[in-house]
DNA sequence: AACTGCAATATTATATGATATTTTCGCTTT
DNA sequence: AAAGCGAAAATATCATATAATATTGCAGTT
């Protein structure tokens, strides 16, 4: 017993938006209902319930009586996605910064110290870790925002940093020592209560990964 | 020949989302998917499409195989919308403005002149046709931004909207003569290419909005 | 008599496969 | 080439079966 039994539906949401944002599943390709559903195990109903939730979120685009694709890629949607994080992101760090509490700055630190051992180990080379990473520089980035005391804006925040890491993923080359550095700037801007400073760096940190990954496509 | 024919899916998303917004389905209340049926005229599956479509968009709950409710409103939810809506709406703004060509001014002037026809009738005493000012009201504000330049942004800008729209049919009482004179000085300062001032005027705008509903509510 | 815990029942959500529409694509004819 | 036709494929919709949750009713206990 123990393990709660996720929905067909909520596995498979997670499985395909998974599998767009780390390329599993290219660009511009059709997601004809039939053969995805053998793939992943779900009648068309279920499948359907799915893409069209992504198809809200971005990720999909439905097509009306023509079916689903998964979502093109462009250097313009990446620039515009990438404008965007910094709009929210930083609003949101402003706002973090002036009423984060002191369970915010635990979380904070906990989250910084565990992003910073990942970072050392893939400097030195481990790459297996790829999604774990990943899941350490969201839980990062979060951190610093999550005191925002706005939901709405964390909703938005949340899909577009997938959006932006898809992108990361489909030219996947590590920032390494520099990503790292711009982060650790960030946490002790962050944690001093620097809000402008710290919206400042994020700004650059996240323009210098944009132009990183224009750069490799 | 001629009207396109809709799909059962798209036109009960319509529905459902409009009376969502116009308060015909209650604030936090049960969407059950045997009774809407009838309502709506379609099956469960396309009914749930349509709820998992809402769901992410944020116009209902979605909770895992308890079903689906209608989103709560609170105070606290519209502040957080009003602020989003300044946030990115005063941002496309003076996007707009400075890339703007003279297709967006002719587009901007047509929607301006109808949304002030449509306002002088309104505060002539004409109520019977809310749903045509809203018509008006979200054509010129989407004039006012559509040369932003950014999809995301405009997508992400649409959603907002009628999350905003939803709170002010909430508790309909119409700001007549003050919002038209907003208007129409955002509208002169966006002609203007006066990017600044007429950011500032949306954001007084939406905040004046934003208080003439919550001392509504 | 009121309360708690459990089992049977009813209700509701989820998932599926079948059917009805619509689109696509190759072939024929002009 | 372009338009028209029809077979094949794909999508949209539906009715129904399955699995989960909520409710009810009944014992046993306080």
């Amino acid at each position: 017993m123990g393990k709660h039994q996720n929905t067909v539906g909520s596995s498979t949401y997670e499985k395909i938006k998974h599998d767009i944002i780390f390329g599993q599943l290219v660009p511009g390709s059709k997601l004809k209902l039939e053969l995805i559903k053998s793939q992943y195990e779900a009648s068309v109903s279920t499948l359907r319930e799915t893409l069209n939730r992504l198809a809200s979120e971005g990720f999909v685009l439905a097509e009306e009586q023509r079916g689903f694709y998964v979502t093109e890629v462009s250097q313009k949607d990446l620039i515009e996605i990438a404008k965007l994080r910094v709009l929210l992101e930083c609003h949101a760090l402003k706002a973090s910064v002036e009423s984060g509490d002191d369970d915010w700055e635990g979380n904070l630190v906990a989250a910084h110290h565990k992003l910073q051992l990942m970072e050392k180990k893939m400097i030195a080379g481990d790459v297996s870790k790829k999604e774990t990473w990943k899941r350490y520089d969201w839980e990062f980035h979060l951190a610093v925002i999550e005191a925002c005391n706005s939901k709405n804006l964390l909703d938005l925040h949340s899909i577009l940093y997938d959006k932006y890491l898809r992108y990361q993923m489909l030219v996947f080359t590590f920032r390494g020592d520099e990503a790292a550095q711009e982060h650790h700037k960030i946490f002790e801007a962050a944690l001093s209560r620097n809000g402008t400073e710290a919206a400042r760096l994020l700004e650059a940190h996240i323009i210098n990964g944009l132009e990183h990954t224009l750069a490799a496509m």
